[in-house]
DNA sequence: ATGGTAGTTTGACTA
């Protein structure tokens, strides 16, 4: 079983790049982040057509997030509750796993509103997936955490040390999140650090490979123990018109 | 300290 995540950063900019990835990747679920788009313009056609079903979470211009698959998508979850206004949280059961696709604030700068909200996020995140965990053995939260779990998934710590990405703080959220029990199976398999999953587009980031890797895969021990193989498709930030993320995802033998 | 690019949208915001 092949599940992945990538942030698209716009749904719509993206459509033959990530139906041409579906079909070469074949992934049993795919969670995507920044759909920037509302539900009534989200191509649900286009990717029916290619053969993948959609459970999403919509807001028009930011955030959005979804889950495709050609499997069966039951007991769909939108939001951690009925009054989020922000559109970041998507799940839903695939094939016996539960599938969480998360876009995790950004945060912008230290001491902003937003990084308060973010935190705030992380915060009510974990009280969610605390239920949520103890209802599924099997269970991967998958998405852009906007969080630089370890000094080696960024090309210089000490240019990101202090910010957003990169800070005691949100370190200390995330490894909150993992002590509910929940294993980064990407990590485990670069114990040296990376691969990247993000490069600026400003600055020439990409050919100078000046990336982080913020896009993860946390996954119960029953599936990482069941872990076989981690990818990130680098390509994917080649060609015409990428997003500045690349998908990410791990094959799992259940 | 700032700017560099991209997407949505067509001005300003978010990243």
């Amino acid at each position: 079983m092949i599940i992945a995540t990538w942030n698209v950063n716009s749904i719509k900019a993206r459509l033959d790049r990530v139906i041409a990835w579906l079909g070469a990747r074949n992934p049993d679920a795919l969670c995507l982040q920044e759909l920037k788009t509302a539900r009534e313009a989200f191509p649900f056609q286009e990717l029916q057509e290619a053969g993948w079903n959609v459970a999403g979470a919509f807001q028009p211009t930011y955030n959005g997030v979804a889950v495709l698959s050609r499997h069966p998508l039951e007991e769909v979850a939108v939001g951690m509750d009925d009054d989020d206004p922000q559109a970041r949280l998507v799940a839903t059961t695939v094939r016996g796993v539960r599938v969480v696709s998360v876009y995790v604030p950004n945060g912008q700068e230290v001491g902003s509103e937003k990084y308060a909200y973010k935190l705030r996020w992380l915060e009510r995140f974990r009280g969610w997936l605390e239920q949520e965990r103890a209802r599924h053995p099997r269970l991967v939260v998958c998405g852009d955490f906007n969080i630089v779990p370890r000094d080696g998934d960024a090309h210089d710590p000490r240019v990101w040390q202090g910010t957003v990405l990169l800070n005691p703080e949100v370190r200390r959220h995330l490894s909150s999140l993992m002590d509910l029990g929940l294993r980064d199976v990407v990590a485990e398999r670069h114990p040296e650090g990376g691969p990247f999953s993000w490069w600026d587009y400003r600055a020439a980031s990409f050919p100078r490979n000046l990336g982080l890797r913020i896009d993860l895969l946390l996954t119960t021990p029953d599936l990482a123990d069941r872990c076989v193989e981690v990818f990130t498709d680098r390509d994917q930030r080649k060609g015409d018109r990428p997003s500045d993320h690349v998908p990410v995802g791990a094959r799992f033998e259940v």
